[in-house]
DNA sequence: AAAACGTGGTA
DNA sequence: TTACCAAGTTT
């Protein structure tokens, strides 16, 4: 073990900092749905809806999707299209597709019951060593880590650990912490407690040392360090793409849409046709040549007033320009991935924000028209 | 190791 | 407005 680490970990009276902890937990832990009970199929969506999203944005989600599918059989029985569709909205959608597939290896493979062992468990896909850790003991009480944005915060402000936390490597280093510190009376609330901490009290920019249940163990308050930590190398600025998208509408109220490739940015989700724009080309006339190209539809560009609509990822925005199309013929053979559908259908659909901001402004402009 | 992968909230 | 943040995983 790393030399300067082992020195912090010899100084924590471990079994305090466990009791401090925990009593902390179980007076403040707030109550939230996925605390209802240990069941591992409802501690494990939990745990995939929360990576990367904050707690307030997954309640509402966590709720429904539990009505809808309550059980691992319930999941794994469901259509991909109705899995993706509740989750539209929280974006990584691979995890929603990731987590049926697990769910159905469960249902084939263990009888329709959650691994409770690390290579097991590590080998469903979508869960990554922090999902593992935090099922395991959360739902089977097992004494494994489970380090999140959260713990590597609160432990590098603890134990003063400066590397950098944006490093896949640093991970290490704090599970080798977890498993030295960790409360085996309770491994589910001590890794539940130092997250929650770090959600709570411990948090980024502003922590509230002052109410914190381990301030007497932590390092970097000692040497009012706890503003420097943690240590978190930038991101790369995101990249900007122009798309050109277009609502084309046929004589029988129907509008195209296409399904995205399995891989990738927004896998499976369903969309308006899409181009890049081309700097040489003026809108109508591409937009038109790749209805044609694409989709082998004849189209014309109507007048009506163009839309514009941003979608900012963490890695790239999209600058849409949006227009509309009347399609006349309606024989041709569309591709595979393409579909006319009406007003209705494309509620049922799972679209990203951008492409249902779109609908939704269609929509009522359809229904401005029909008034007048 | 670094980049891809979503979205909405906040300073 | 820009920048960062939120219970990460996959490639």
């Amino acid at each position: 073990m790393n030399e300067e680490l082992e020195k912090r970990l010899n100084q924590v009276n471990v079994k305090k900092f466990g009791e401090d902890l925990v009593q902390w937990f179980e007076q403040e832990m707030r109550d939230l749905p996925w605390r209802e009970n240990k069941d591992p199929y409802r501690v494990w969506v939990s745990e995939i809806m929360l990576q990367q999203t904050r707690v307030d944005t997954v309640i509402p989600y966590y709720n429904h999707f539990m009505e809808q599918f309550p059980t691992v059989e319930a999941l794994a029985h469901a259509p991909e299209d109705d899995v993706l569709k509740a989750w539209e909205g929280l974006g990584y959608y691979s995890r929603a597709r990731n987590l049926q597939a697990a769910v159905r290896e469960v249902h084939e493979a263990y009888e329709g019951i959650v691994p409770d062992n690390l290579k097991e468990i590590s080998s469903l896909k979508g869960v990554g060593p922090y999902t593992a850790g935090a099922i395991l003991s959360i739902a089977y009480g097992r004494p494994e880590p489970a380090v999140d944005g959260n713990v590597m915060r609160v432990l590098s402000r603890i134990l003063t650990i400066w590397d950098d936390i944006a490093k896949p490597s640093s991970r290490k280093k704090f599970e080798t912490a977890v498993r030295h510190l960790i409360y085996k009376e309770n491994p589910s609330y001590f890794n539940q407690a130092l997250m929650e901490l770090g959600a709570i009290v411990c948090t980024p920019t502003s922590p509230s040392c002052f109410l914190c249940p381990v301030q007497a163990h932590c390092a970097a308050f000692e040497e009012g360090s706890q503003h420097e930590l943690p240590v978190k190398s930038k991101k790369k600025a995101a990249k900007t793409v122009e798309l050109l998208t277009v609502i084309a509408e046929n004589n029988n109220g129907e509008v195209l849409v296409s399904q995205r490739p399995e891989q990738g940015l927004l896998a499976n989700m369903w969309e308006f046709p899409s181009f890049e724009k081309s700097v040489k080309n003026i809108p109508d006339l591409q937009m038109t040549e790749l209805l044609k190209s694409d989709y082998h539809i004849e189209a014309v560009i109507t007048d009506e007033g163009w839309m514009y609509q941003d979608h900012i990822f963490t890695h790239l925005i999209w600058k849409m320009q949006v227009g509309r199309a009347r399609v006349e013929e309606v024989e041709s053979q569309l591709p595979e991935n393409a579909r006319w559908v009406t007003q209705s259908d494309i509620e049922k659909l799972a679209m990203p924000v951008s492409h249902r901001k779109i609908a939704n402004q269609w929509k009522e402009s359809i229904e401005k028209e029909t008034k007048s």
